[in-house]
DNA sequence: GAGGGATTCTTGATCGTTTGAAAAGGGAAT
DNA sequence: ATTCCCTTTTCAAACGATCAAGAATCCCTC
């Protein structure tokens, strides 16, 4: 039943040597001679060796692997984030291994104590909404890095853009194309991203002397069907606007359908703005302005430094910056 | 530096018995005393014990763990699967772990032999494309099973839809509606997938007596990106055409902005249809109407699957249909 | 040819579990 | 008191690698 692999034993036996030589070829650290190497590596070769993970990462302690749990597989943000991170570990020799969150927090911890039990030798959250104290006592066990997430006291080990400077951007785009009167369709309620993503809304607002209107602000869950629902509503509510800046891409697809269905025109009607720039963002009709997070890059400096970390040097995480992609849902307002 | 976590040993002393006993608890196999087994339990409990996957490895052989091989993070057909054999393992005692093939395969012999060396239990490869010869030793190693690619040899472990039906039904309904000028956009050359779809888009012009026109035929490569050019090119042929069959949905969605570009509405002068039922698909102005694959169902089925090939039995997958789904982007041709 | 270094290889303990076999404890039957 | 049989627990040997520490070999010099 149970494939019965070559250990390091049988090539041992085979090369005429003992284990531990064999061991030093392997990990080539120590001096090996290079006639014995050969003989060595021939024999692994000819036998189809495959060193057993469990073995070494018992007598190791390292396992040469390092966590990252996602928030949800299939969402366009963090798969990009995914990538990214996947792209930063090859061709290193530490291979990552995925958990899903699924959006929800114990999840999340029992991801991360399954992970531990794995012996991972580093961990990569991303977007992870844990309580601090929590995340203190994980760093306390492990190299760890955050991706999305600010924490003020982490300085250097979280890697997150700034929301509400890109909020802020894309809410005073629209203010400079003349509009005035903007709606907002928000995340998940308590969401940090949602929180600042609306504070930036609203701060480019008041910094225009444009009073908040509460009417023009509408909560979703980042799902494309809260944007739909997120346009009846405000249409509903009566209060007139001339644009709408939706807190996530999926959003705002779910708006311009809405605003279609109730013979709206984007943008000659209706400007929108989204945020992320998801793949298919610049391909819809019209391709939606949005902000595009450097997700890949995200995922990308995150491995690399979780390497340093994992190798005791310390690591300072660039600040990367989001930015507006004009694209077609946004015209001057006469 | 490293993490020197509890072990069996300490819980053992801690509770007054023998490691093996505190091993009979923790996998509750064998009989033990109730009462022991509080106190075994309890001492856990208060030390925070998390069991050392590696040498739980080492000892038993299995790792409880079973690779899962996608194509490509972020591909909304491969996400969803993946979605489907998380949930599929969720609240049982295997985990997955995954790995990125990118489309390539070489990389997805690399990860597997990584897998491998992690002693997974069973592997699931997602709609992978490697020769078959590969595959057959590698199903000698260990259990497994294929989702999305269809092998004569292997009746019962391995998923997939049928493409050419399911593209034959999607083109028939365009040819219902009155259309005879079908073009389509097709997938990657050579891939399996895209070969099926454009059988079934022939073989359902030709049961209906029309012949397929090459020159309503344009290559693709699955994304955004060259459902545009597709269109383009189809258009700077001259063919008339009066809809479009994409291989998938992603393509319609290029394929619905070129069509935007060129002053075609969708569906008045163009009708289009595609291939997936990806998240977004409903929500495009006009809605898409498009062949649902039961993605999730697929990958939960995958994995109840290779829980049964785990334990010794026998597997036979349940054959799943692909089912159009009618919205609005296919109109009546008068 | 003895001594001293380098270099290279081997021995054997160790990592934290599992697991089959042996042992212990406690009745009940003889 | 002895035997037998449960049930429950312990012993100790794996599992397949790593890695000090020590042993062997070789080369060179005096």
């Amino acid at each position: 039943m149970h494939f019965k692999g070559t250990t390091l034993q049988d090539i041992a036996e085979n090369a005429n040597v003992s284990k531990s030589t064999v061991s030093r070829v392997l990990n080539n650290k120590s001096v090996v001679n290079s006639e014995t190497r050969r003989t060595v590596l021939e024999a692994m070769k000819r036998l189809g060796y495959e060193p057993n993970a469990f073995a070494r990462g018992l007598a190791s302690g390292r396992s040469m692997t390092v966590g990252v749990v996602t928030q949800k597989f299939g969402s366009p943000y963090f798969d990009a984030i995914l990538q990214g991170v996947i792209q930063g570990f090859t061709g290193t020799e530490y291979s990552p291994i995925f958990a899903d969150g699924q959006w929800d927090q114990r999840v999340v911890s029992e991801a991360i104590r399954t992970l531990l039990g794995r012996q991972i030798d580093g961990l990569i959250l991303l977007g992870c909404e844990l309580d601090e104290s929590h995340m203190i006592e994980l760093q306390g066990r492990l190299p760890m890095l955050v991706v999305g997430r600010e924490l003020a006291s982490w300085d250097g080990q979280c890697l997150f853009i700034d929301n509400v400077m890109a909020a802020y951007e894309a809410t005073n785009h629209l203010i400079e194309y003349g509009h005035r009167k903007i709606a907002m369709i928000r995340g998940i309620e308590h969401h940090q991203d949602s929180i600042r993503r609306h504070e930036g809304y609203c701060r480019a607002l008041e910094d225009a002397g444009i009073a908040v209107d509460p009417k023009l602000v509408q909560d979703g869950d980042f799902s494309a069907q809260s944007g739909v629902i997120g346009v009846s509503s405000l249409l509903a509510r009566g209060a007139p606007f001339t644009a709408v800046f939706c807190a996530n891409d999926m959003m705002a697809i779910g708006a311009r359908l809405a605003l279609h269905r109730h013979g709206l025109r984007v943008p000659d009607d209706v400007s929108l703005v989204g945020f992320d720039d998801q793949g298919e963002s610049a391909f819809l009709t019209p391709p939606l302005t949005t902000v595009r997070q450097p997700a890949r890059e995200m995922g990308a400096a995150a491995a690399e430094g979780l390497m340093k970390l994992m190798q005791g040097e310390t690591c300072r995480l660039p600040k990367l910056r989001a930015t507006l992609q004009c694209r077609e849902t946004v015209r001057r307002r006469q």
